[in-house]
DNA sequence: AAGTTTTTATGCGATCTGGTACAAAAAAAG
DNA sequence: CTTTTTTTGTACCAGATCGCATAAAAACTT
């Protein structure tokens, strides 16, 4: 962790021809492309000519096809995790605190500049999960993650008194994940951020009870 | 509706070489590739491996590759709205019903003989449906379709007292579909059919109240 | 200035992919 | 039996796709 998150400058060149690139934003315009067309839909000349790298480079750099995906989905977690985190940790009710996260979740569902393109796991992993374990394995430990935040979110506010004492929050957790699973399947399949926006609302009311 | 899909047996034979496969089985397996590896993951060689027809057979019968997959798309709405009216329309109450129909649609994600393929169109066409806007009304347009279905029945349910008389019918139908959509996720992304089961049961029972 | 190291850039080869042209086959019709 | 009609099967084409081999470029080192 923390090895070239920033640019040191006081740090010493390497020896050789200096890169062309950088490799994050690389790696970023690698996975927007990855974003939109799918795996199997994507060319590693699309990303070569999204990148401006070309191909013995991006092989160079990251591997075939199927490891910049694999970064380029790991990549993705953790700007959902970090976006989640936030939203989970700015306090507020519990009822803030899901349209909170579902505003977050939204804002990178419809971060895409001229196109909606939804969940990059839910847009593109999951089409692959059949058929690679190790595409199968992250998504769905991600998925996990996610629903535990929101199963400790919800036994936070049952002990809180904002859910009465019966409330399942392992149940209620589904919910609330299923929630964000269906935000992300609809954006990519054309309901508008505020549609979208009205349904997380009226979802979160429905599962605060 | 009705012109083919019972064979009459005394129908004139028509006039040339007669066909070596069956139009509707063909495509089921055409449908069954997509389903496993995607649309742009399923090549034509790969349809026509598991069809039995060569490719000019394929294209004479179903057109190029994004009809097939089309038709192949259409063909699962129907087979799916099928499955679901049936759960909807045997009667009991609310639960049962929810129970009923997210059971009808876990022996479709799991209809796949070794592998579990989940939803064809959550699996399959979100993946297009960025880039592809007849795919993307197609699925939009079903997934109106559901949700319809669950908010008549949520009305129904408050009208016959299953339901306290404050509760929004649409927005538990969208928890209801988000439900739907969670358990295609997540059956693709690998969770047993047992643990889908046990999260519809706890959906639905928070749905109902 | 010459050598070393690392990256970039061009290009080749093998395979895949989608589509189609064309001949052979299988049936009914005359 | 010949003709007509429709489907099948083979073969081919053009372009995409991926990986790699190899040369050129750009930096540091001595």
């Amino acid at each position: 962790m923390r090895s070239g998150t920033k640019k040191d400058g006081n740090e010493k060149r390497p020896r050789g021809r200096p890169r062309a690139y950088d490799p994050e934003t690389a790696l970023r315009q690698a996975a927007e492309v990855f974003w939109k067309t799918g795996y199997s839909g994507t060319s590693l000349d699309d990303i070569s000519a999204a990148t401006g790298m070309n191909r013995p480079s991006l092989r160079a750099a990251f591997g075939d096809k199927h490891e910049i995906y694999v970064k380029a989905l790991n990549d993705y977690w953790e700007l959902k995790f970090a976006a989640l985190d936030k939203a989970f940790g700015s306090g507020g009710g519990l009822f803030e605190t899901l349209t909170r996260v579902y505003d977050a979740a939204l804002s990178i569902y419809f971060s895409g500049g001229d196109q909606v393109l939804g969940c990059f796991v839910v847009g593109t992993a999951i089409t692959e999960t059949a058929g690679d374990p190790e595409i199968q394995s992250i998504v769905a430990e991600g998925f996990h993650n996610i629903d535990a935040d929101f199963e400790a979110r919800f036994k936070l506010a049952r002990a809180a008194g904002e859910l009465k004492q019966g409330a399942d929050p392992k149940a209620l957790a589904l919910l609330a994940s299923a929630t964000m699973h269906t935000l992300a399947i609809r954006a990519r399949a054309g309901t508008s951020r505020n549609e979208l926006r009205k349904l997380a609302h009226k979802a979160a009311s429905v599962i605060c009870g």
